[in-house]
DNA sequence: TATGTTATGTGAATTTAATAACATGAGATC
DNA sequence: GATCTCATGTTATTAAATTCACATAACATA
């Protein structure tokens, strides 16, 4: 079932949008949907949406489509959504925060098992079912809740020295919203969310391309 | 100076982080970079970060590099950045409240002109300076505020609605943290952040790349 | 059971982006 | 002021991603 070919992380990307989109079909009791139907839902072309899938194998039925939960459950597979992976994170202001309570962390097979801060006023403090621990426990508690997935939600200042600590205490990925590159060994999987690149890119297109034109 | 190529939107994506890592250089006092050192900083390589510059015309010196402070002015330019833009909020839940302190926000160009909810028990609440609105205030402060840039905080249920709001309101451009497609009118620029997406490609190469090498 | 319809899966063609390689020119050195 | 060094700007090359187009197969219908 599973090729062996380098799949483009663009795919990746876009194989997590089509299965968000499933979960919702689901939601509303479709059982069964066109690559077209996906390709319009989520804004990308049919043959993409079959490109992406065929990276992993044939989940259709010519003449019919996909059904809605088989698929689901393939791509959730895929993305390894099929397991529980505990989160640790890193940073209790109003973005770890945030994150805490985000419900795309919490319902598609993500557990946050800790979130840690070194300000004393933020240490203690409640976030849901969740308490804000101090950064010297992390070594602990990520052992013992099994976390393999870090999250930096720490200014700039501080990043490094989180990343740091994940990779010492034998995390194998992390997700890191501080705007700046990390150092991290290769074995790391490290991927950046940087909240206001995108926002540039709106301004990109109203100022630039709006002077072009002119 | 300003040559009329269709540029990759990867180009403006790079553009912003080369724009900060040149803030932070020009902070630290260092007054000249190479394409070297900015690829070193950002994690590309030094052609792509000359290609990309290329793309807007010459900012550097053969056999020099580039002067950080020019260099930072001319991104700072082309991103927009160089004029303020007033933002609309729609959602103060906890992410709605996060982006209001966000600092990349507040930085570099953006002033936060409003947050709105529709939830009783919001409205009115503070956050730094501002004050939660009801979204029956939106029309009248968009124009008062003259915001062109409106971002959806809110959740997948609500976010059409408030983008049919934005574009009824006349915004030009929307940020969009709904991890769902929303449909507006082609003049209007759009861009999702998914905050979860790149976890989901993090526990894709731990899982799936993990289970193909075995 | 034959035929028509429909949507998949895929190889080829096209477009786009990234990398490599090098000619150019600015400044430093002697 | 001639020569050398160095990093840019740019062209050529390679690689990658997307789109196109169609053969294929499943189902429905008569």
């Amino acid at each position: 079932m599973l090729k062996t070919l380098r799949v483009p992380e663009a795919t990746v990307t876009r194989l997590s949008i089509y299965s968000r989109f499933l979960e919702r079909l689901d939601r509303n009791g479709v059982t069964t949907v066109s690559s077209g139907e996906i390709a319009e839902g989520v804004g990308v072309s049919p043959a993409q949406v079959r490109k992406d899938l065929a990276y992993f194998g044939e989940f259709g039925t010519r003449g019919v489509g996909y059904n809605v939960k088989d698929l689901l459950k393939y791509t959730l597979k895929i993305l390894g959504l099929d397991q529980e992976w505990s989160l640790a994170i890193v940073g209790a202001g109003n973005l770890g925060f945030a994150l805490c309570t985000y419900r795309g962390f919490n319902v598609r097979g993500f557990h946050i098992a800790g979130v840690f801060d070194n300000d004393p006023t933020r240490i203690g403090k409640r976030i849901g079912h969740l308490e804000v621990q101090p950064l010297e426990r992390f070594p602990e508690i990520v052992q013992s809740e099994n976390i393999r997935i870090g999250v930096i939600a720490v200014p700039i200042s501080a990043a490094q020295e989180v990343a740091d600590l994940m990779v010492k205490n034998g995390l194998e990925a992390i997700l890191n919203f501080a705007p700046v590159a990390l150092n991290v060994p290769d074995h790391i999987e490290i991927r950046n969310v940087d909240l206001s690149v995108k926002l540039e890119i709106l301004t990109f297109n109203l100022a630039f391309r709006a002077a072009q034109s002119l």
